[in-house]
DNA sequence: AAAGTGTTTGACCAATCGGTCAAAGTCACG
DNA sequence: CGTGACTTTGACCGATTGGTCAAACACTTT
């Protein structure tokens, strides 16, 4: 509330471990959680020492919420990117191929925000309720609109939104459970066909 | 592996101090994960000192791993219960029902498993290779020969049980970010409608 | 090369963690 | 009522945790 952190890093030093705390933390924190992390352990994976983290961030909380802070907006792209004046399905299908290749190649973020809501967000709960719940609100009159004009079939768009959200994210956030039951093979490409045919059908109004 | 926990309750007051402990832990575990309950949290969630916690329970981790035990056949009755000579969407609209009004009702329990599974399923591996493959398989199966005879369309029946998990599921386990989007409205009711509209309209031949 | 700024660390600390133990208390039952 | 088994707990322990601090080190600038 009182001091804002001076986001602005200054030297080529601090760039770089800064850099290299924060990576190394979203390893830590999407694996453990965040009170499975250590401060050690996050030390020990950026090849620094205890003392020196804290020397770049003031705190754990304070790097858990520079990391939060920092991938809401990537998190978020896809949904952005959702275009009123593009055509429908093509639209909704793109957001969803996007959002699958998210899980793809940032499971660790979206274990992170995994973690996160999964325990009541308790870190992030304002952002939650303010810049999303406004994306999701503009986003879903868009989808609405679709309904109403009948180029997409009725569906909440509310809902519709989350069901993007918890079939791509599953592949990330239970990986090891799909993995349990498909064995080693890449789910994702099956996880795409899947999709496809299931929205596509969805949508045919 | 060397000396099995006496699982017969003999007493009174240990049937009812077992029950107790298990309640307050699952309160305790699903909502900050294993790593981050403590054991006090748990003892002053069940009335109980510390040291008469570990009088019932050898440790932290057997409090969760019976928790673990004893939920999963719960958790995978649905889907034992999909039935090869029923009616193909029939069965599997009921299941989604089934899974979906767990969700509703018991909140912690998915949860507990979303965080086991987040973190890589480190306590339950062995479960979710042997058990839960076996079963996924064999239900798979049913839902593929479905398929080849035409009863419901071409699906792949992996991704489909997949999507039945991460839809029904999501409203437990990121239900902070449902309710932040959607505010104190009760979301299970829209979600039923819209996934019955979905599983619908993608099992049509 | 000297001074000042920025960086790193070993040693340390209070708090909390899971867990132990001996002693005290309570209960069931002959 | 008395006795033996069952139950409860205060005090305690070693390990780990997030975090501090002063001193050492390095780098840049003049």
């Amino acid at each position: 509330m009182s001091n804002a952190k001076p986001k602005p890093r200054k030297t080529r030093i601090q760039k770089r471990n800064s850099e290299v705390i924060l990576e190394a933390a979203l390893d830590v924190f999407s694996k453990h959680g965040f009170r499975g992390a250590t401060l050690d352990q996050i030390a020990n994976a950026a090849g620094l020492s205890k003392p020196n983290l804290l020397y770049y961030f003031s705190s754990k909380e304070a790097i858990h919420a520079e990391l939060l802070e920092g991938l809401m907006d990537t998190w978020l792209d896809p949904l952005r990117a959702l275009d009123a004046s593009g055509d429908p399905k093509e639209q909704l299908l793109s957001y969803m191929r996007r959002k699958l290749e998210m899980s793809r190649n940032l499971p660790r973020e979206s274990r992170l925000f995994a973690n996160e809501v999964l325990q009541g967000a308790p870190r992030i709960g304002s952002g939650l309720g303010g810049d999303l719940k406004a994306l999701v609100d503009e986003k879903a009159a868009i989808i609405a609109d679709w309904s109403r004009s009948g180029r997409i079939a009725q569906v909440d768009p509310y809902h519709l939104i989350f069901s993007i959200w918890a079939l791509t994210q599953h592949y990330a956030d239970f990986d090891a459970q799909v993995r349990a039951v498909l064995g080693n093979e890449d789910p994702f490409p099956g996880a795409e066909a899947f999709l496809d045919a299931l929205y596509t059908k969805l949508l045919i109004p």
